[in-house]
DNA sequence: CTTAATGCAAAATCTTTGCATGAAC
DNA sequence: GTTCATGCAAAGATTTTGCATTAAG
């Protein structure tokens, strides 16, 4: 009684431990950190099919994907009430969905007001958290 | 009388030709088109360079640079007046800069309110231009 | 029984790098 | 004479794909 559920594919064990492993992060993974995890907690997975699952989960709307300095692709599960934008820190990864309706209208703006149709928007902040401040007096 | 100009390195024939060949295309190029053209219009120059050439005038503020869907480098010569967004069309290649103060400011904002530092921010905009919308009634 | 998932290795792609050569300062 | 730029080929890295095997519906 597998894939039921999510239209189309099946839901199997090896999907469903890279689903947890992902939920298991705090913040964004790489396809290849994850795979990683997953063997290194004994599930027995290949890295074909955490890419598969990870496109999968991707195309399904479940996670959301940022590229970091290099073009890597990194995946995080998607807040259950949709779209989100983030705030990454670029010293520990740790990640923050951030408000973005002002940016939403933005793009709708720009999509109204120039000939364009079908308007995706990509945004993406890199910063540095507060725990990862280089010390502002003393070190 | 090479590079005294721009600050450390030196502004050779094949540098001013890969800078030429960028200005000279409409819109984001590929460092492998770029190549491929530059070849085509008889300068010899090897991949390598263009690759160099193209962190170099990154880091130097000349170019901006998009990823495509691929994780492709994108590469446009920067306006003048400093910072920039682009809305792609996704059929064609054309670009065009957007005004983005209020996502300027919505960055800034994000930025003051969270404790980050150092924040930085990538927008892409992609879409289908008017001249590539498909057909609204006949065909 | 038919269809889909999986793993492995090979392939594909973009980008960087090591090294020898040549030009610039 | 040192330093930097260049080209070529090789290396690196991430992601995709072909194919045989296995499990699911």
């Amino acid at each position: 009684m597998y894939g039921t559920v999510h239209g189309g594919w099946r839901t199997t064990p090896r999907r469903a431990a890279v689903l947890d492993a992902l939920h298991a992060c705090d913040g964004f993974v790489s396809a290849q950190t994850l795979h990683t995890a997953l063997v290194t907690d004994g599930v027995g997975v290949g890295l074909s099919t955490v890419y598969r699952t990870l496109r999968l989960l991707e195309a399904a709307g479940h996670v959301d994907v940022v590229r970091d300095s290099d073009g890597e692709r990194l995946y995080r599960p998607r807040p259950d009430d949709g779209h989100r934008h983030y705030l990454v820190c670029r010293e520990c990864g740790f990640s923050l969905a951030v408000e973005s309706g002002e940016v939403e209208q933005w793009v709708a703006r720009i999509t109204r007001d120039i000939g364009f149709h079908s308007v995706d928007h990509t945004v993406e902040l890199s910063g540095v958290c507060d725990g990862c401040r280089p010390g502002p007096v003393d070190r």
